[in-house]
RNA sequence: GGUCCCAUCGUCUAAUGGUUAGGACACCACCCUUUCACGGUGGUAAUAUGGGUUCGAAUCCCGUUGGGAUCACCA
């Protein structure tokens, strides 16, 4: 049979990390054993539903290349792919499982039914509607009474089960909550729709978060009910922010979008949440997804929780960067300059200096505030131990340099690095005296991305010059 | 509280009874070098704990401790 996995989310607002996890590892499950990956949409709960939420999803799992297979827009034979489109469906389901004997009609309150339980005591709804004839319920549910459809738990004993990632599940049917199916508004809850959802749609492999370890037993019992057969299960270990807490929007943690939006390359956010409770046998680390689909196995899944490291997701990020094309980074930066400059300066060569010192693209603007104005500093800033300067020996080199720079015909960064070499070979200097200086005068900085002849290349003949000048001035 | 799950450097992880417990990030040092990065070399750093089983345990079993999940007309 052919291998299908699903990625179901709700639409409650941003695609989290956690979640794009999932969604990466349904995905790879699929592609790994030639199969498809669907798209379901899963908004049974109209309370919840937020406006573009949607959209987000279809935009981030485009935006890293996971393309499903079938969909709410691209459609599929086992439409339609969101679940309040599929409503009178999962009520025929329902009522037909009461007839099986898997559930029945509750007429309780949800009050009524939260003043019985008691979590610290371990005491457990008990149903009085089980004790209806079908007869009886069926007559109130026509009468116009309302009513769910509660999950009849009929059976004793051990319920078994094996998951792909935390092997053999057994958990006694006693501790299985008699949980609402069908609400009284006529949509399923999530409980019941996956589980029709999965069968209808040919689900082989389920992949979900581990909290759904101890309910799954419930829904094998739905699945054993109806006679159908149920899926693989691949449950996986959450990621988390630190060793306590998951990662969560709600927390104001990191979400897909606000990653890129600090610069971070998709590519690389999905390479790194790939290695987050995964790992592929070899030493390798850096994966295109494509290479991913070619290698990937649920077997090598980890069962504990993993800690989102942004240190090393933005390590992950300069190789990608580094790794990029000249003319591709430049691309990617261009907005980064557009916001910080207005001067003319040399934006081709300033990509090729910046593109080994940053990690992301957000680093731009810090590391360019020198190049619209020359930052105000001291004269003190020209003091280098190592570099054998102070204000003396700046103002007497710098003076020197002015005259060999205004002078320079090739204004390439090899150009003026030979001429400035040559100029401290000739005043008999360390080449820091004079290159040293320079930068300070330039930008008013001791450290720049690039010497201090690139940042003249990138600023030009003219700003050069008058920066220099202006350094010259103040001593 | 009942039940279920988890436990290797700070972090991500490898080692599925026999390794000097390996790699990566981070950190430190050195090299390269017009500062800073990149790159290169090296270093610090872990099997939570107590019992078994075994010639031999990170690995198998039991207990303890610590953590997480679940017990919604949310998914």
């Amino acid at each position: 049979m052919k291998t299908r996995t699903r990625f179901a989310p709700s639409p409650t607002g941003y695609m989290h990390i956690g979640n794009l996890r999932t969604a990466l590892y349904e995905y790879l499950i699929a592609k790994a054993q030639g199969g498809d990956f669907i798209l379901r949409i899963e908004d049974t709960d109209q309370k919840r539903y937020v406006e573009g939420a949607t959209d987000i999803i279809y935009a981030t799992l485009k935006r890293v290349g996971m393309n499903w297979d079938e969909g709410p827009d691209v459609g599929g034979e086992y439409g339609p792919y969101i679940q309040s489109e599929r409503k009178s469906l999962y009520a025929d389901y329902a009522h037909k499982l009461v007839e099986l004997g898997g559930a029945h009609y509750c007429f309780c309150s949800k009050v009524e039914a939260d003043d019985q339980k008691d979590e610290e005591q371990n005491i457990k709804f008990q149903d009085p509607c089980k004790r209806l004839s079908l007869e009886e319920a069926k007559a109130r549910v026509a009468a116009g009474e309302p009513y769910v459809i509660r999950q009849t738990i009929h059976k004793k004993g051990k319920s078994k089960y094996h998951d792909e990632v935390y092997g053999d599940i057994e958990i006694d049917y006693d501790e299985l909550d008699e949980g609402v199916l069908l609400k009284s508004d006529g949509m399923p809850t999530y409980n019941f729709a996956n589980v029709v959802d999965d069968h209808l749609m040919n689900i082989t492999h389920v992949v979900r978060g581990n909290e759904y370890i101890s309910s799954t037993p419930k829904y094998n019992l739905i699945y054993e009910d109806f006679g159908w057969e149920h899926p693989h299960y691949v449950h996986v270990p959450p990621v988390m922010k630190d060793a306590q807490h998951k990662l969560s929007k709600r927390n104001g943690d990191a979400s897909f979008q606000d990653l890129v939006a600090k610069g971070y390359l998709p590519e690389a956010i999905l390479n790194y949440i790939a290695l987050l409770g995964w790992n592929p046998g070899t030493e390798q680390e850096i994966f295109s997804l494509k290479e991913l689909e070619q290698i990937f196995s649920a077997e090598r899944l980890n069962k504990s929780p993993a800690i989102f490291d942004i240190t090393k997701l933005t390590w992950m990020n300069g190789c990608y960067i580094r790794a990029l094309p000249a003319e591709e980074f430049h691309k990617l930066a261009l907005p980064y300059y557009e916001k910080a400059l207005a001067r003319k300066v040399n934006l081709e060569f300033l990509s090729q200096v910046l593109q080994p010192r940053v990690e992301t693209l957000g680093e731009i603007p810090a590391q360019i505030d020198f190049i619209e104005n020359t930052l105000a500093f001291s004269n003190d800033l020209y003091t280098n131990k190592k570099m054998k300067t102070d204000a003396a020996v700046a103002q007497n080199t710098l003076t020197e340099t002015r005259a060999v720079l205004a002078q320079a015909a090739d204004w390439s960064n090899q150009g003026l690095f030979d001429a400035l070499k040559a100029l401290a070979e000739k005043l008999g200097v360390k080449n820091g005296q004079i290159l040293y200086p320079l930068r300070i005068a330039l930008s008013g900085k001791e450290t720049t991305p690039g010497g201090a002849t690139e940042i003249a290349v990138v600023l030009g003949k003219e700003e050069t010059l008058r920066r220099i000048d202006d350094a010259l001035a103040k001593f």
